[in-house]
DNA sequence: CTGAAAGCGCTTACAG
DNA sequence: CTGAAAGCGCTTACAG
């Protein structure tokens, strides 16, 4: 049809059949039609985004919303649509996500067992995690956490104080636990033994920067938190001092800058001083004393879209930057 | 094809042979590819949401993040994709909008004259709008303002205190001004004399609330902000005092919390004591002595989506409930 | 109860 | 430079 070259390959049309085309379209009201297009062209012209759980946490939550606005940045850039698929745990998760029209995937904040994972992977569309865990066919975006929490764990003078860790949980238990670095898998990165890959690569920059430190990780306390927000920092805050009740200012590294801000609190009400490392570049943790680590989520949002768009190589792990951020 | 039965029409093909055909489906990974249902069925089943200006907004405003939280709701509910269409105020936004392959519009953050607006009213598909404005083809949602404004008024104590207006902009032109009721539109529903139609009917609330408390309309002092932050209010606080020094305590009838909250911090900072009432509902204007109102954006992002779908009636107006908070 | 046929609106080699 | 033809993967009357 020449309508359809007049609208995709303009330059076969002479000029002036091509204007009339497209003069009669506009006054007809006419345009393609994208699903025929779609079907015809194998391409649906839509990135999907996979949000775990519940559809409304992606929207209570700040850093979501920025990684959402970098995926929609870039979808914009290349006329895509975004459609959001929310996932309910239900087994037909997995068939909803495989049946939208769409020519690549988003994942976020999906927990490592989900069927969902092996099926994205699986399936011939591209597909980019933010955050991880890694899994062979999807790409991998997200700072990396190892070195960035040795980075913000040695920005504080450990030398001064005793360090202690504030961890997220380990796997989906979200057991809460104190223990002792020697008690933890020496393997950091092996997700069958910590199967949340954020913590076990952060906990591995934290060795990592204590054991430049001169610190055996063996000894090291660690509070293991149930979830992350600031009352199980205090909580986590108020075992670690019972259990460390001859030390004297405490460093404590947590995961996040809630978790700071509430270890912060518990400290300071039971009078004790202590440096304090989060995460997440807060302006609250910032404004308190608390060094943290500031990685854009609107920059991972971007690069999952461009992973998904199978633009780009076809490397495995995508970093994005991150930067220590010092209190002011 | 039998195998179209067996997965549409159940009932339609012997018990035997459907099991045959989903077990062999399963086996060999295949599932009804939504595209080609889509052309053929000619429903896509998808729902647009359309966002005004930057996609980013939407994320950035924790009210625009409740509202899309209830239009996934009711999506996930009816296994509907929902595409954001982000639109950039360029000429092509109107093809963008109307290419999209989704069955229902949902509109957010319109302007009143966005030529949006027109095309997505004058086309096949059903289309909702939260908070209006009106317009013909649209189906709109969101509390009735006007009611909503004379009860938060109605209140507070008004005989102990002047009443005083901060509103919204009139029009997009968002100029500062400082006027009287007797200046405003008599007729505050002509989206000709006053475009955004929020404000109008707010206005028109505020100005039912003060009549039946016996002041008169054309004598109370109306401050007009640029946009809707805690310092437009406390400039506009001090212009109030500054026009009326010899009024005793006032009665600030401030169209959000944020407004509501700027003013009070100028008056507190003037050594004045004020009545205040504020809109949205916030935590923080409860706890600051602020009456509020607050009116569910999760419920409105569900009733949109519920006329985007083209469910219930023809109705062209469906208002969505609201509450009185009077601060703890 | 099952299967062959038409057609949804496009795009793209291909022939004129 | 322009147009007739096939086919993307479905669904739905229709015939067997």
């Amino acid at each position: 049809m020449t309508v359809s070259y007049s609208f995709n390959h303009p330059a076969r049309v002479a000029e002036a059949t091509r204007t009339r085309v497209l003069e009669t379209a506009a006054r007809l009201g006419y345009r393609p039609d994208s699903t025929a297009r779609a079907l015809r062209s194998g391409r649906a012209r839509q990135l999907g985004v996979v949000v775990g759980e519940h559809l409304s946490y992606l929207f209570d939550d700040p850093q979501a919303a920025q990684f959402l606005a970098g995926v929609s940045d870039v979808c914009v850039e290349h006329d895509l649509g975004v459609v959001l698929i929310p996932t309910r745990g239900d087994h037909d998760d997995v068939d909803r996500v495989l049946s939208a029209p769409v020519d690549g995937y988003v994942l976020w904040t999906t927990v490592i067992d989900d069927p969902v994972l092996d099926a994205v992977a699986g399936c011939a569309r591209p597909a980019a995690i933010q955050g991880g865990p890694a899994h062979p066919g999807l790409i991998c975006v997200g700072p990396d956490d190892r070195a960035a929490a040795a980075a913000v764990a040695s920005a504080v003078p450990l030398q001064t104080a005793t360090p202690v860790v504030v961890s997220f949980p380990l796997d989906r238990r979200r057991a809460v636990r104190l223990l002792r670095g020697a008690e933890l898998p020496e393997d950091l990165a092996d997700t069958a033994a910590v199967p949340f890959p954020v913590t076990g690569a952060r906990l591995a920059g934290y060795r990592d920067a204590l054991t430049a430190a001169g610190y055996d990780w063996d000894d090291v306390c660690v509070a293991v938190v149930e979830r992350n927000q600031r009352q199980n920092g205090e909580v986590a805050a108020r075992e670690l001092l019972a259990a460390l009740p001859e030390a004297g200012s405490l460093a404590v590294l947590a995961m996040s800058d809630e978790l700071a801000l509430g270890a912060r609190a518990a400290l300071t009400g039971a009078g004790r001083e202590a440096l304090l490392t989060g995460w997440d570049g807060s302006p609250e943790a910032a404004a308190s004393g608390i060094w943290s680590v500031a990685a854009s989520l609107r920059e991972q949002g971007r690069a999952c879209a461009r992973a998904a768009l199978g633009d780009g190589g076809d490397d495995v792990v995508r970093p994005t930057s991150w930067t220590v951020i010092a209190p002011r």
